[in-house]
DNA sequence: TGCTTTATCAAGCGTCAACTTGAGTAAGCA
DNA sequence: TGCTTACTCAAGTTGACGCTTGATAAAGCA
């Protein structure tokens, strides 16, 4: 289990992410469990209007509920936050090692080394 | 400067992340710069889509472009990927710390000290 | 058994995103 | 001066998104 994801997954993961009430919902999750009713009123919106949400969360892997009476808790599961973060990571180690290269070769050149 | 950015530009952030070719090219110039004529070969994709994808990428903060003869070098403005990064760890670590307390309480309960 | 609560399904509406085509701009070259 | 290259602008198409309304399902309660 390393986080890495299909393409098509992180499509999912990041346009999930890229609603503010969707991101707001899963930082609220990260706090514990909530059901939709709760959402609804939490962000002043129809219940169908957070449930379609949720499926979205949920298509993403972001999202799981369960049943309990007639809820169906809405819990997070870290592992996709882990695999976006991992996404961005990647491409931030490359950028960084480029950059330190860059550095190396301009202090070897004020050495006064450079050709 | 905490990489802390308010909803609207965080919208634009993770949206722009959720195309894989936005994405793709995200990771290409996190290896160095390229111009649009460069992308539109890579992903066999016209400039004009290509030059839109910039432009999103732009709006979102991920990319900026310069001048250089005819071309418009596109680079990676790594500053945006560290705000995405910011804002995911900051779910994941309420997340942990609610389990860190989850799992205390249980241990607590076996130690038979539970009410 | 009916009534309420919680949630989903389905259809429709307005908006926006991704891509296309065609035209236009700006820089370098012959 | 024309011609090519690299790129952008503008308009149109197609499809998806976010939300709404109305109907329906399933569980608990009187």
């Amino acid at each position: 289990m390393n986080g890495t994801l299909e393409a098509e997954q992180l499509d999912a993961l990041f346009m999930a992410l890229g609603d503010r009430t969707r991101r707001d919902i899963v930082a609220r999750l990260s706090a514990g469990e909530a059901t939709v009713k709760e959402l609804a009123e939490r962000y002043d919106m129809s219940m169908q209007a957070v449930s379609q949400h949720i499926q979205v969360l949920e298509r993403s892997g972001l999202v799981s509920r369960g049943r309990h009476r007639q809820t169906r808790p809405c819990r997070l599961e870290p592992g996709r936050l882990e695999a976006a973060a991992s996404w961005i990571e990647q491409s931030r180690r490359v950028w960084a090692e480029r950059m330190d290269q860059l550095e190396a070769r301009l202090a070897h050149l004020q050495d006064g080394e450079g050709r």
